[in-house]
DNA sequence: GTCTATAATCCGATAGAC
DNA sequence: GTCTATCGGATTATAGAC
């Protein structure tokens, strides 16, 4: 049945949220679900079609956190609406957003299924998307959408992870204030606007980086 | 004999560095060592202690990269020359960053041994000099030298992350120009100079973010 | 200080009865 | 579809002989 399928997910995803990797084992999974380890094989293949599962629910439920911002009227209410969607989500689901940053060879695969990459593709655009956006409205300034949405992707995720590794002793209320003003920082810069010039004739001439002084 | 006890923490990060955490039990250390599980247990009290006493070495090499920038004659080549020693220990030895940002529960601890605790606070005191005499020299915007720190660091350790995990499909010798390029767009700013302006009058007037106009 | 032997747990996965 | 029973392996750690 796919009933039970589904409601072995559902108890495997409760396991994981709450005990991370360590606690989602076959055989803790069966007890959570009533049976024994055995009868979980009737529906999963082994551990590893488990987490393929898990981690295809936390991509679901991130984009649902990321897409409600595309209701938003203006391209700056749907860029920060995403920021803030992308800030919940990483507050209120710690283990899932660690889950879609685990090495697949962690998770016992030797790559991700195809469907999950493709699940990360289009998050990845959808950053790009809002990127472009804000470009064409002037917020952004105009270059490569692509590593602009590198940099303050990587920013983000950096500012998460250190939070979550408790580099960053600050309460959670502190961290959505520090994220933002950080998140600020990096679109205003953070050298002078002298030295910003000085800049473009150093590392700048060597690369496309889509940087312009406006 | 001390002697003893330095020969089996080179095998202990050998094998770490080879095989990850995971490689690291302390049957395989023993193998490694030639001889046989229980003797390890006369020089380390168990796995914990080894994983503190490795863990601390990544610490030192950490330093040394970094400390190294100190001989700089400037500000300037000192901050970038940091920034280049980062960037080198990174690549060439991941595992030893990896385990820096690995979750003390993850290595069998409550939380870190206070030595350890101290040598982070050093790394981290380091960048915010190198942040404060670069404000002192008008290459960075004046402000709270703590918080431009905090988002430079969350960039670059982003940057690293997203690298490692292989959500960037770059080689190494075009991660170390993205890197670049992309802290450099940091550096100069993301955001167009009319939107800068606005920026001021939102999220920063909430909070002291140490932005400034210039 | 090192050995053999072993305790006590955990794991993923399977065979075969019902 | 689920069960009992079990295989084969890993792990940390300890007791006691030498």
């Amino acid at each position: 049945m796919t009933d039970q399928r589904e409601r072995i997910l559902g108890c495997a995803c409760d396991l994981y949220l709450k005990h991370g990797l360590d606690g989602l084992s076959m055989r803790k999974l069966a007890r959570e679900v009533g049976v024994t380890a055995p009868a979980i094989y009737r529906h999963y293949g082994g551990r590893e079609e488990v987490l393929a599962d898990v981690l295809r629910e936390a991509h679901r439920t991130f984009s649902r956190y990321l897409y409600a911002a595309l209701g938003e009227p203006t391209q700056l209410d749907r860029f920060f609406g995403a920021g803030q969607g992308f800030l919940n989500f990483v507050i209120e689901h710690p283990r899932w957003y660690s889950i879609m940053h685990t090495a697949p060879e962690h998770l016992g695969m030797d790559k991700l299924p195809e469907d999950i990459e493709g699940m990360q593709s289009a998050i990845h655009q959808f950053w790009i998307d809002r990127v472009r956006e804000c470009m064409d409205a002037t917020i952004l300034k105009d270059g490569n959408p692509e590593k602009t949405a590198i940099t303050m992707w990587a920013h983000a995720h950096g500012m998460v992870q250190l939070y979550q590794e408790g580099c960053l002793p600050v309460s959670e209320e502190e961290f959505r204030m520090l994220f933002k003003a950080s998140g600020a920082r990096l679109m205003a810069g953070v050298a002078t606007e002298a030295f910003a010039r000085d800049l473009e004739g150093m590392v700048l001439s060597e690369t496309d980086t889509g940087i312009q002084t406006g």
